[in-house]
DNA sequence: CCTGTTATCGCAATCGATTGCAATAGGTGG
DNA sequence: CCACCTATTGCAATCGATTGCGATAACAGG
């Protein structure tokens, strides 16, 4: 049906072989430009589009890119999908998408999938503290994290800033006047939730503040979690007028289990979310959250994984960190003691 | 590297033509039991993957769905890929996805850089009522369409029943007393905005009830363009109160320029939104809506396309339709003169 | 005029799996 | 005991693009 490198060069009347080194930019050198020129024409006129299993056989690449995330119904994942997808398309590449739903095991499956299907690297945004699937599959293949960096192997990540991002979220409610401000923790086992729950806490002692005595953490990044976390904390120290999430949806429930108990956002309490996702600006109250330029996240990471796929191995290790910015919006506001 | 068919072969002392009858499950039975378990240790030993690129080579197919939406931005989409995802990992296949901004020059290139790629069918989101890219595409290739469905061409799709979807708003809002509703439509292009304003049409006239003089619709799937068009639709008949919006996304503009014409939702104004998609029981007032099931129309789209890879071409059409249901929240009430 | 380049192109092998056809062996019925 | 059938396996071509190597010709310098 579709045209082949033979019917180009049959048309053309020249060797298949000369079609190819032809058509292909790194090679077009190798042939006279009058032929080449006629070879153009040829293709264009013939429809001729390149078999990527047959080159990719020949060549063992398939010029696709594996990328795993947690959940695609996360609302911060498609701008970095976005952004992935946006850039590699670009240049020729196509990204294979699947789901985890943050299991290790389901995990393991779709990465044996992505690898049957021969892709030639992965952008993971699944790392964990601990993660020893990731340093066997690092050394079969180039990786890329996003949004999470990894503490079992050294690799090439892009993310925001967590130290910068949880830093504007505390000052912000510091001069608001609030000293009493807590955190709830992304899960144990994220490296994000563990690496801004750091940042929380020296950015507390930076203005001379202690964390609450008990720190908290949800046992998993979704509203009902962070709810229940969240009610632990209220109940565990009243005094508490304002809360730092480690995510947005943290933030939704942290202000879910405050109106449960009577507790107004942000007239008793006042929330700060982390990510800025889509909507934030239209729940009640409108969330005032610490923006993460999720689009570029992942246009970045599919640019460091194409220099990975070019320069063969020997690259220092890239570690890109952008910076976040705070949103002001309505959950957050004056202490009532100070107003 | 990977261990290949020869391998295998070689490991058994046997032809690799034997090792792949052995391990395909259609031509096992040509093969000799005692060989086929031996066949089967083997390649587990040496950990055999198939290359996808050889046998997609071969056999001229690649085992790969192009999956086209507007934008994985708009809420209501991740769910239906997911459904998709979700059904096609488990027979083998893999869903490239793409992009088209809702610009059909975007969608041609997307569309060829699939048909380069050499997908087994298309996944599409993004139908038109006028769609002449599709009817050529669809000689070309298995289609099945969700969400929407063409004029243009018969093809077999997957979709809400908004005629069912659409009533159940306007019942629900003529329960409640409201005798003055209209319908936001969806851009003019759409097919899903097309049916949701007929099926209107139709359930008001169910009810003896006349629809606003002038027909509002927005000019694209989007907040802003659903705020300025419900702001002529409030000015221009200011005894209305209700809305039935195409869907959640022109909701939540019509709310905001409810808002911004001082006007509360839901006392002085209801609104009802269509497909629910997330966050939207967190959204201020949180949002009364009809859910269709999204997760359901991706999966149910995947198994119809699979069926149309196996049967060859001589099956009906079939378009499925799934079942809505309204989700009542609290962005509609009784009319104030009811009260 | 001869040798050494350089530019251009053809040849043929190769990637790994699939499959029509042929070949072999063992078995059956007459 | 023979013709024939079936079960099982091997052979080799094939899918389409890539690429190392060799061949040819033109051309320059000596």
């Amino acid at each position: 049906m579709a045209a082949t490198l033979k019917d180009v060069a049959k048309k053309v009347g020249i060797h298949p072989a000369t079609v190819s080194r032809a058509l292909n930019p790194n090679t077009a050198h190798l042939v006279n430009a009058a032929t080449v020129i006629k070879v153009r024409k040829a293709a264009a006129a013939l429809n001729y589009v390149p078999n990527p299993m047959a080159a990719g056989l020949r060549t063992s690449r398939s010029h696709t890119i594996g990328v795993v995330i947690p959940d695609l119904n996360n609302p911060v994942f498609p701008g970095m999908v976005r952004g992935i997808q946006d850039t590699l398309s670009r240049t020729g590449y196509t990204p294979l998408l699947v789901n985890t739903d943050n299991d290790p095991e389901s995990e393991a499956h779709v990465i044996a999938a992505l690898s049957a299907r021969r892709v030639d690297g992965f952008i993971l945004a699944t790392a964990r503290r601990d993660h020893p699937l990731l340093v066997e599959l690092s050394e079969k293949f180039p990786i890329v994290l996003i949004n999470r960096v990894s503490e079992s192997v050294q690799l090439p990540s892009v993310s925001a800033d967590d130290l910068h991002g949880i830093r504007l979220a505390v000052e912000h409610l510091y001069g608001l006047g609030h000293r009493s401000i807590a955190h709830i923790a992304g899960p144990a086992w994220s490296s994000s939730g563990h690496e801004r729950s750091q940042a929380f806490s020296k950015a507390m002692r930076d203005h001379d503040l202690v964390p609450a005595r008990r720190p908290v953490a949800v046992t998993a990044w979704s509203i009902e979690s962070a709810r229940e976390a969240a009610l632990r904390l209220l109940n565990d120290d009243p005094t508490l007028t304002a809360i730092v999430a480690a995510n947005d949806q943290i933030a939704l429930g942290a202000i879910a289990a405050a109106k449960s108990m009577k507790r107004r956002c942000p007239r008793d309490l006042s929330v700060v979310g982390y990510n800025d996702m889509p909507l934030m600006d239209l729940v009640d109250p409108p969330l005032t959250t610490v923006r993460v330029p999720q689009h570029d996240i992942g246009a970045e990471s599919a640019r460091l994984m194409l220099s990975l796929l070019v320069e063969e191995g020997s690259t220092p290790i890239k570690q890109v960190r952008l910076t976040p910015e705070l949103i002001i919006r309505s959950s957050t506001a004056p202490p009532r003691s100070a107003s």
